[in-house]
DNA sequence: TCTGGGGTCCTAGGACCC
DNA sequence: TCTGGGGTCCTAGGACCC
């Protein structure tokens, strides 16, 4: 048996932790930027906020009803997040942190599960303060169907078979694990609406519209298992980008927050332990602004040999930008992604093997490595935090005291309760 | 005025090899 | 007049997830 654990309505249990008088009160955590809507309490779903809606559209609503809106703060939901992962662990052998919020864990053999489940959701309650409901199946997509009806119920514990007509037979397809707009409109299109028509269809008409992939999770829903447990794989790539707190134009002030965003994915890469064989920078201008000319472009690369080294990277990205960079665009949002990432010292060296060789004019130009000066940044930023040192193309970010034309919209910002002295609460 | 960010997997098609 | 077959690797694009 496989269980699902999700934490109820995630973000917005966070900031309640913290501040109990939220309790009852409509809450919504809003995206970076404060841009959308990403969590809601139970009594915000009530006045109907819808996930992923832009602020600007219910600033009545918010109004009206007194609904309290938090900006994303990721520092307090990352460590509420392996709290609960921690309590779990007490419970069970195996457990596969899915995401921020969802835990899998195998139950295969284990008895008395109903028991074991109600346990677990009071333990992680009683320690964390966090709500979670547990959803029990043969398979991860059952499981995830279960934990669905689980949020429902005063227990906060479901189990869902394969044979369960009634959990199958009232659920829209789009709402199965792994099935989502497109091919539910596929499959809408050919009479299928409901999970339990889904799972009735033959094999071979599902791989038709949907290939291996909806194959799969078909397979899933009868029981069969196609999923398993997942080991956390070092990852292939990485990306940051943000959305500007306004419109930006002037290549400047793009190349300055691509610097940050590139000190930032490179400082991910190396914690991990990776480097980085190839590159890629896209710049796009607002999407929904269809008045004013778009531009879309990214320009990709391997990098001149594997590497985690900011200096190396950062004039890579910054060579990316400029091929694409066009003036006369009011832009919206910079990216960076480190690509094809590998544990670092399994890499092909370049021939000298404690120099980096590049080939320029015909002769060769020999680099001293510069993880000393790698070590020392990193060493920089523990000690005095991210803003202490950075790129020199960065630093626009605090001319004459005033905020980068990019920086981030956060203007509800709760305290990072959990992992700053000064955020501690005081109680009286 | 105001619309997020970070991932994975699969497939098709092109380049290249013998 | 007549021009093969089988394979790998890489990339872009599309689908999905939270």
């Amino acid at each position: 048996m496989i269980a699902l654990v999700d934490c109820n309505n995630f973000y917005a249990s966070c900031e309640r932790v913290f501040s109990p008088k939220l309790d009852r009160i409509p809450i919504v955590v809003l995206s970076n930027n404060d841009g959308c809507v990403v969590a809601r309490s139970n009594e915000a779903k009530a006045l109907g906020i819808a996930m992923g809606v832009p602020l600007f559209k219910i600033k009545a609503l918010i109004k009206e009803e007194g609904v309290r809106v938090f900006s994303s703060n990721y520092e307090l939901y990352g460590d509420m997040s392996s709290r609960v992962v921690s309590v779990l662990r007490r419970f069970v052998p195996e457990i596969e942190i899915y995401s921020i919020d969802e835990s899998f864990i195998n139950f295969d053999g284990v008895p008395n599960l109903n028991e074991l489940s109600s346990e677990m959701r009071s333990t992680v309650k009683k320690w964390t303060g966090i709500p979670v409901s547990v959803g029990l199946g043969d398979t991860k997509t059952l499981a995830k169907i279960a934990n669905h009806k689980a949020k429902k119920k005063p227990s906060g514990v479901h189990r869902t078979s394969a044979d369960s007509i009634e959990d199958l037979e009232h659920l829209p397809v789009d709402e199965i694990w792994g099935i989502g707009a497109k091919l539910a409109r596929r499959l809408r299109s050919i009479g299928i609406t409901t999970a339990l028509q889904f799972k009735n269809t033959s094999a071979a008409l599902v791989r038709k519209v949907g290939g291996v992939v909806m194959e799969r999770t078909h397979q899933e829903l009868n029981g069969f298992r196609c999923f398993e447990f997942e080991q956390p794989q070092p990852r292939q790539n990485i990306c940051c980008s943000r959305s500007f707190g306004r419109r930006v134009e002037k290549l400047q002030d793009v190349e300055s927050a691509l610097s940050s965003y590139v000190s930032k994915a490179v400082r991910k890469m190396r914690a991990e332990g990776s480097v980085a064989n190839g590159i890629q920078v896209f710049l796009n201008t607002d999407r929904f602004n269809t008045s004013s000319p778009q531009y879309n472009n990214s320009s990709s690369g391997r990098l001149p040999y594997p590497s985690s080294d900011l200096l190396t990277v950062a004039n890579e990205a910054n060579r990316h930008l400029k091929r694409i960079f066009r003036k006369g665009y009011s832009y919206k949002k910079v990216g960076v992604l480190l690509l094809g990432l590998a544990p670092e010292g399994q890499q092909q060296l370049p021939l000298f093997a404690n120099s980096i060789g590049r080939k320029k004019n015909g002769r060769i130009q020999i680099k001293v490595r510069r993880e000393r000066l790698n070590e020392a940044i990193e060493e920089i930023i523990s000690k005095l935090g991210k803003e202490a040192i950075s790129l020199g193309r960065a630093s626009l970010k605090r001319n004459g005291g005033h905020r980068a034309p990019w920086s981030l919209k956060s203007e509800n910002l709760s305290p990072k309760y959990t992992t700053r002295w000064e955020d501690l609460l005081i109680v009286k």
